[in-house]
DNA sequence: CTATAATCTGAAAACGATTTTCATATTACT
DNA sequence: AGTAATATGAAAATCGTTTTCAGATTATAG
């Protein structure tokens, strides 16, 4: 039904290599066209579209969606293995999307399973808050500052 | 700059009003604006976002989004009494939208601020995964399934 | 109670991300 | 090669949300 392409395609191939090479970067699908304005195989938006659904689904990439950012980021999911254990931290007061590496989520994940039935998929977590900067400067009163 | 507005008007009433006799229901702009779409105070989608993002601002209510709905969630936030402790589960397969009541993420949120020095707001957690009749249903294979 | 200024309302237009359409190009398989 | 299945991408369609702007409402002064 769902069955993955049989076919390779040379967009298909640079759009998730592109993603691989960004080292646990995200990008916005809008970020990858525009990587491959120029390039060889130039990639149009509809086309980076499709196929970063289809590496999502097939699990190869992370998406997620930043309150505040307009639009999903997709991340290289590295076959779960540097995955699994990082996680996003979003600064309401700055906009920085910081990275989390803690075993602690495990312990979340087996909890809510056990007390409350709810299996967790810890790819789409993102914690929303006030980074150690934003702290500081602001003590603890004050909001607004979208960066 | 931001003071609250000194005037008081029937639309704002009326949304705030209908948002807490939702009990915990979230519903999104548009459901609010179809909800007045005969009452005596006909509120247009425009003012209703207008009052919504007021509302969110003074903390009266909360917003989150939830990956797969299209549109932004709104819910009454009671003060923060009975909702900093109420979160939300997203199942994946069948689209729930489940409340989790659990003073665990209270530890989370110390925890990541220890050691991660990272101020967790709690009024956006959102889990994403499987829920309970999901995880029977499909035991762990298959994917998807949007209600 | 009337005037005037500040604020609100909402229809319509603008926006921006994502999806769909559809004609064309590419790839797989015979 | 030849045909069918699949991929591509420009343009159009959607859809949620925001902006504009003219007109309505409310507050406050006189």
């Amino acid at each position: 039904m769902s069955r993955p392409t049989r076919y390779s395609t040379a967009q298909g191939k640079a759009t998730l290599e592109y993603l691989a090479s960004l080292e646990g970067g995200h990008v916005t699908a809008a970020q990858v066209a525009e990587h491959f304005g120029d390039a060889k195989p130039s990639i149009g938006l509809t086309t980076v579209y499709r196929h970063l659904e289809r590496l999502v689904e097939s699990g190869l990439v992370r998406k997620f969606f930043v309150d505040g950012a307009s639009s999903a980021c997709y991340q290289y999911a590295a076959g779960d293995d540097n995955c699994s254990e990082h996680f996003h931290l979003k600064c309401e007061s700055c906009g920085a999307l910081l990275h989390l590496e803690c075993g602690m989520l495990d312990e979340i994940q087996r909890h809510v399973r056990a007390e409350h039935a709810f299996l967790i998929n810890k790819n789409k977590m993102v914690f929303y808050g006030k980074c150690a900067d934003c702290m500081k400067v602001m003590g603890g009163a004050a909001e607004n500052a979208e960066a």
